[in-house]
RNA sequence: GACCCCGUCGUCUAGGUCGGUCUAGGACCGCAGACUUUCGAUCUGCUAACAGGGGUUCAAAUCCCCUCGGGGUCGCCA
């Protein structure tokens, strides 16, 4: 080990589905190990039992590896200061706890929730500090004897010295100083047995050598306990950075009630990991200023370029507003970086995801919405699309030739992997049906228009070879031919193949539907005119 | 409410540690134009910020103080 190294971690509960919040942390952390060289832990929080859960502790593996944050330990790869999930550890924790009760630094509460609670609720309305009394504290040893006796449930608590302060350092902020007043008598060992975070946190961190803690910044506020804690084991604590926290447009810290928070949703709405990376570095850091940049957008960077400038001391702490436009736009910035080949390798990869996810993504689309109206309003359209995608892989089942093909049109056209099934479908679908209103242009008539469109089939019929130079050479006389703007002209032609007045450029579009079918198109279009014009007469 | 953290364009930020090179730079969004007989993409241009007030100084976005604003925490959750 060079003394350069470091030992990061990032200490995830496993409640719920993975946070954006728990890769943004992650990501710091493992710039600065491959920047410095170390190790990156992963620790598995699991010592609320009644929250934990397997799947999403699953689900997590799942989201780092989607993004490639890999680690160097970790409850699956193991490591030398396993285990790496703390619901396995509880001896440990214990044996700690005990050690500071022996030593004075801790001691055993017998009250219950009840009395804490009845105490929660007098020092509210008598406007004082909230916290534990220290009832407990003075229990003689007969009494805790008796208590124990008894069989009566009891937490450990941290015996802090109310009296002085304590003085904590932050790698960003350096010195935060708190009177140990504002500081609780923190439960070490809940009443069944289980560490709590703080006590669980420490003893791991110390354990398996942590040197950085580098966190959300919620945590300072239990910094002092820590401190203390640390104080009352004689250990040197690590380096703590409190990372800014991710903001929802309110400036409140980010929750799934105002934002997409999970992970999963993100990948489950076409984003792609490079991009979500990209993006969640910039919040709250930028890299030192370059020379030159390859993408002529300084923002738009690899992990590896952003570790190999990596600095930890540009972290900036003011809290950052989690923006999705932004994001939407990283994306479309990668998708378009990629080779047709690739997006499309990309894209069929998504769809073997979400092939595979069908069941679960099925069973979401039917759930009820999110009540919040900013969550409500891009989860209708996230499902909408999920929808429409699902059913868009299964009836056309898209050949990776045939999408190589129309990737060159398509890629600029969608901000992520989901959109494209909505952008494409023109070209699998084989009956389009149409909008008048779009059809026939303003100033004509449906048998006009029938008539124009049949004209632009017999020519593009006729033109020698179907490539788009002579398509193009063999349409463009028509405006001439038939009095019509070109631009009406145009139009007309646009809707009947494509289906839409808003599609990838016209000529390119035959091309890659072919002669057959864009004539078909056309007459087709001509023909459900007829019946129109047949009606107004 | 108490304690703690934070405060440069609407948003992400550069600059602040070494006060002058900042009539404050870039990115996203927005707007306008060009290109595309559509949309998008692309290119060009534009709009837009040092929270306020006091100091210190020849000189402050940069240092100090106050005010205001925002956020976090106050659990036998993490």
């Amino acid at each position: 080990m060079s003394p350069d190294d470091v030992v990061v971690r990032i200490a995830p509960s496993p409640t719920g589905s993975p946070h954006v919040g728990t890769a943004y942390i992650a990501l710091f952390n493992l710039a600065l190990r491959r920047k410095q060289g170390g190790r990156f832990i992963l620790r598995i929080e699991d010592t609320d039992r009644s929250r934990s859960t397997k799947e999403s502790e699953e689900q997590i593996y799942d989201a780092m590896e989607w993004l490639g944050i890999g680690f160097d330990e970790s409850p699956r790869i193991g490591g030398p200061a396993g285990p790496y999930r703390q619901s396995e550890r509880s001896e440990t924790y214990r044996k700690f706890a005990d050690d500071l009760v022996a030593r004075g630094k801790a001691y055993l509460c017998f009250c219950t929730e009840k009395r804490i609670e009845e105490l929660r609720v007098l020092q509210k309305k008598q406007e004082l500090p909230i916290g534990y009394d220290g009832l407990c504290k003075s229990l003689s040893r007969a009494e805790i004897e008796a208590n124990l006796e008894a069989g009566r449930p009891y937490v450990i608590r941290l015996l802090v010295d109310h009296e002085s302060e304590t003085v904590c350092h932050d790698f960003f902020r350096k010195r935060i100083a708190i009177s140990n007043m504002q500081v609780d008598d923190q439960v070490l060992i809940k009443s069944d047995g289980f560490p709590t975070y703080h006590l669980a946190n420490v003893v791991d961190d110390h354990l398996m050598g942590v040197t950085h803690v580098i966190r959300a910044e919620e945590w300072i506020s239990s910094l002092p306990k820590h401190v203390i804690l640390y104080g009352a084991f004689g250990w040197e604590p690590p380096v703590f950075a409190h990372m800014p926290l991710l903001r929802n447009k309110d400036k409140s810290k980010i929750s799934k009630r105002k934002n997409p928070t999970s992970l999963v949703w993100f990948r489950d709405a076409g984003y792609l990991p490079e991009a979500m990376v990209n993006f969640l570095s910039l919040m709250g850091y930028s890299p030192p200023p370059r020379e030159s940049c390859p993408e002529g957008n300084p923002e738009i960077f690899g992990f590896d370029e952003m570790v190999r400038d990596f600095d930890l001391s540009r972290v900036k702490t003011s809290g950052p507003i989690f923006d999705l436009e932004k994001l939407d736009n990283f994306n479309g910035v990668y998708i378009r970086k990629m080779t047709d080949e690739e997006c499309v390798g990309r894209l069929l990869g998504f769809y073997a995801y979400l092939e595979a996810e069908r069941g679960r993504l099925t069973a979401e689309i039917e759930s009820e919405l999110p009540a919040a109206a900013e969550m409500r309003t891009l989860d209708e359209r996230r499902r909408a699309l999920t929808r429409s995608t699902l059913e868009f892989i299964r009836k056309h089942r898209p050949s990776r030739e045939r999408l190589v093909q129309m990737m060159g049109v398509l890629k600029e056209r969608m901000k992520n992997f989901l959109e494209f099934a909505d952008v494409a479908g023109f070209f699998f679908e084989d009956a389009l049906s149409y909008d008048p209103g779009l059809l026939v242009p303003k100033k004509t008539n449906p048998a006009d228009a029938a008539k124009v469109l049949r004209l632009a089939a017999d020519r593009i019929e006729s033109v020698g070879e179907f490539s788009l130079a002579k398509v193009e050479d063999g349409v463009r006389s028509l405006p001439d031919e038939t009095g019509w703007k070109g631009r009406a002209l145009f139009m007309a032609i646009r809707v009947a193949v494509t289906g839409s007045d808003v599609s990838p450029p016209l000529f390119e579009s035959m091309e890659i539907l072919g002669r057959e079918k864009t004539v078909l198109r056309l007459r087709g279009a001509a023909g459900f005119l007829d019946g129109i014009a047949a009606r107004s007469i």
